[in-house]
DNA sequence: CTGAAAGCGCTTACAG
DNA sequence: CTGAAAGCGCTTACAG
């Protein structure tokens, strides 16, 4: 049974291979019965084709890449990550493809060398790019490799080359975020971000800068690097240089850990002195007290998104760009909702 | 270079593709001189050999599975998960193996039909099993399927088939975890599982109660699933009942979560009311006020090792299992540690 | 609709 | 140490 092949089936059937074949793979040229009876035969023995004969002789691997290239420990916690992932292999095994994982650290080198080698294997057929930067090597190299690839998350750039992907309106997001705070009463707030040289980071610190300047209120902006000791940091700098800020807008969840861990510190209370906004939603944000306000972005589907878009990219070439829904506001405690 | 094949370097040097295979396998067959001409010519057209028709030939994927089955919205907030993963992808891939993931829900059905596939196609070279449980389908399955595996965490079971796999002593960290508690002078304490029907739950329930009882303790046992609401349903339940319970034991950091819950909605406080101990640490439990003590039990070790003897099983067929070191109790405000 | 055959790109006995 | 050849288990033109 585990050494059964299409031989085997064919010749227990007194048909031949490519018979067999083509029942098992629904092409024409057997007919219905010659079909079924191979189909029952395979169901019976519990009989799979080989994945890497078939992979050999369709020079298609069936499987595609994703690269988490992040520090393990950020990884380990941000719920971001695998909300995708889950939504991501969702949508991967009911296209019958498979999902092939590498974690490396923060060294770009390593995620390189990755690609680099799965395309010389064969080994993906495709791969999932996150947090696209500027002057991001990777397209450029994923391009010479011939390695198919969807790009999640960045922002939509018009004029550009047009290329597999999902895009945020991170403006849109910004404007919901900025009104939030508007509403409630602030005027001078600080937006804590990750890194700028991320496009979609980019695109948030210009949309809290374009909205807020819209309703006549201030931004201090602070760079940090998503680390929960990177958001205390920044809240306590910022809270401590005596500016007057009533909000912080933190970048991630975990941040947003950081910065109530820093008001506790220097006494300042949640949202009655400082009110403070998450730009992701989890499980964080709902159990802090305060809880705090977050901007649920459904990574979920946006990780079944990305995939279905690689899946259709492989089969039929279809270059194209799915626009990601707004995120939802989840109005809570540290904004002053109701808890 | 893309399309480079073994064919065409032994063409380009003048030698036959046996040498070449010889010569990047590090196989004795051919001169040094030679090795390094096809080391280095490969090296510089930046070309590696075809995983699938390596694949075939040697019939072993080079890649190993794992299923999460989980609810997906268990798995995305549990960071004992992710931890695990971490460790496990970090030790295969410095085996060069892949790592194939799959998540299905909590249909044991989808797991099956997993395995039953990966073996038919040969997709990968064995398993990596969690959360044995009593007549527990998966071993015979799997061995019947030819795909070995091994068994992470389940409790030492002495007298049973020997099986590679990591084992946990939970009598050991569940003495860790009771004698905290009755050194802070609790008396009644209740244990709050996750389903009985693992293996590694009952120990840890046999384990509570032997310790507990040496110590004169008593223990009220509650069965849940390891979510946050059944852990917050739990603790409702329990501290209702008013039989003077003053410490609580949760299976999980989420389930710590919904005892804190718990308690704010019928104003308890933690620890001066009731305190409470986690079975896994996370950033939850540092993050929570008061945060929970928790015992930390190093999931990215466990996977680690937990691949390292998969990768040993597959390669030299040594059944091996290895202990886990203790859990770590670190101890926090919800015991009455200073903060 | 069916069969014989070449090919996918490796590995590995087997002669030399 | 090297070369010619078979084999891994599929897919897919190509004749019939």
């Amino acid at each position: 049974m585990a050494k059964e092949t299409i031989a085997g089936l064919a010749q227990r059937l007194g048909i031949s291979k490519a018979s067999v074949s083509y029942a098992l793979n629904g092409q024409p040229g057997v007919s219905e019965l010659t079909r079924r009876r191979v189909l029952d035969l395979a169901d019976e023995l519990g009989w799979y084709p080989s994945s890497s004969a078939r992979a050999l002789s369709r020079s298609r691997a069936g499987a595609v890449g994703m690269v988490l290239s992040a520090d393990p420990l950020l990884i380990g916690t941000e719920p971001y990550y695998m909300g995708l992932l889950t939504g991501i292999e969702t949508a991967l095994a009911e296209g019958d493809t498979a999902l092939m994982l590498r974690m490396v650290g923060k060294d770009p080198e390593q995620e390189r060398a990755t690609y680099e080698r799965w395309a010389g294997e064969r080994k993906v057929d495709g791969v999932i790019l996150f947090d696209h930067r500027h002057d991001d090597p990777r397209p450029a190299l994923l391009e010479r490799l011939r390695l198919p690839f969807v790009l999640h998350g960045a922002p939509a750039t018009e004029g550009a080359a047009p290329r597999s992907g999902t895009t945020t309106d991170h403006a849109l997001d910004a404007a919901t975020i900025v009104d939030h705070l508007h509403r409630a009463g602030h005027r001078r707030i600080a937006h804590i971000s990750g890194p700028r040289s991320f496009l979609h980071e980019e695109a948030r610190i210009e949309g809290v800068q374009d909205r807020a300047g819209r309703h006549g209120m201030s931004v201090t902006r602070y760079e940090a690097d998503y680390s929960l000791d990177s958001g205390r940091d920044a809240a306590l700098a910022l809270l401590r240089a005596g500016e007057g800020i009533t909000a912080l807008v933190f970048g991630n969840d975990l941040m947003s850990m950081g910065g109530l861990l820093a008001m506790r510190a220097i006494g300042l209370r949640c949202p009655d002195d400082v009110a403070l906004v998450s730009w992701d939603d989890s499980l964080h944000c709902e159990l802090a007290s305060p809880s705090v306000t977050a901007l649920a972005r459904n990574p979920g589907l946006q990780g079944r998104v990305a995939a279905e878009l690689l899946l259709r990219l492989l089969d039929t070439g279809a270059v194209q760009t799915a626009r990601m829904p707004a995120g939802d506001l989840i109005a809570r405690s540290s904004t002053g909702a109701l808890p």
